[in-house]
DNA sequence: CTACGAACTGGAGTGAGGTCTAGATCAAGT
DNA sequence: ACTTGATCTAGACCTCACTCCAGTTCGTAG
């Protein structure tokens, strides 16, 4: 898994661009943005090294984009764990709202889903009857449409 | 529910605005991009007045939209429609692609869930033994870690 | 040393999806 | 007739989350 290997030597921004799918300029924009709890180690001649830790982190922000969460957000979590200790209730609250609001966008999809899949299987039957007949046409209404809100 | 009363006088816009969700600016702005099937009728004085089939229509666009279909696939699938019979081989494949995308996005918001729903749990126990101690503190490392992407 | 790719910075640009403004018009109530 | 509030148009503006650019520096291979 992403993490099997945490223990290794530092990464530059393109090994750490490639492993976890972030471009560098977002991998960049990220940091300016405060979005990371350390800040990430430099060489001598500037350039940047992630270490494991680093790239968990990172690994949990994308997992937090992807699920929605807007980068302020994701920005206060990263205060809040930066500066230690002391405020885990706040994190905690910050976390199981953004939990309950990506378990009412999975419900929001399913619903989606079935709806869509209604009119998929309109459009199938319509199809596999090689019937034409103004399917959702204004002028000739949808005899076979039931309630696409159910 | 949302069709239950289809058939009564056609709507204003503010009117079609407090049903559907949508902002006046809104149903203008997917009028103006073409987002729609049939042309709005006007008043005499150039009021839009929306039919039940507009309101039904909006209905499914709300649902594309909420799912993650941009616009310009759903401006694609109203000229389809528009057109006529003929196409509905063609609406088929665009919903049925737009189908897997919200499946796909479901199982990826699944998995989301259930990283969040872990680091939930670490910050809850963390919380319930009221102890301190570097929780993803890069300097203490974090001892309770499992694997968060699994 | 020279070349060359990868990385550096600050800031401008992009695309999606609306949202808002200005100034005019319409329709209903008093 | 007057006032009020909803609507009209065209177009400017906004947020979000990056993305790209210019010009420069780093570091490694030949």
């Amino acid at each position: 898994m992403a993490t099997t290997e945490t223990r290794t030597e530092p990464l530059s921004i393109g090994e750490v661009a490639e492993r976890t799918g972030l471009s560098v300029h977002a991998l960049r924009f990220y940091e300016r943005e405060g979005l990371l709890v350390g800040p990430i180690q430099r060489t001598a001649g500037g350039r940047r090294r992630y270490t494991g830790t680093d790239v968990d982190w990172l690994l949990i922000c994308i997992k937090l984009r992807e699920s929605g969460m807007p980068l302020a957000d994701l920005k206060r979590f990263a205060e809040l764990v930066r500066h230690g200790p002391g405020n885990e209730a706040e994190r905690l609250r910050l976390l199981d709202a953004h939990q309950r609001r990506v378990e009412a966008q999975i419900r929001a999809l399913e619903e989606c889903r079935s709806v869509i899949a209604w009119k998929v299987g309109v459009y199938a039957e319509h199809l596999s009857r090689g019937e034409a007949g103004g399917l959702w046409d204004p002028t000739a209404g949808d005899p076979t449409a039931g309630d696409p809100t159910t």
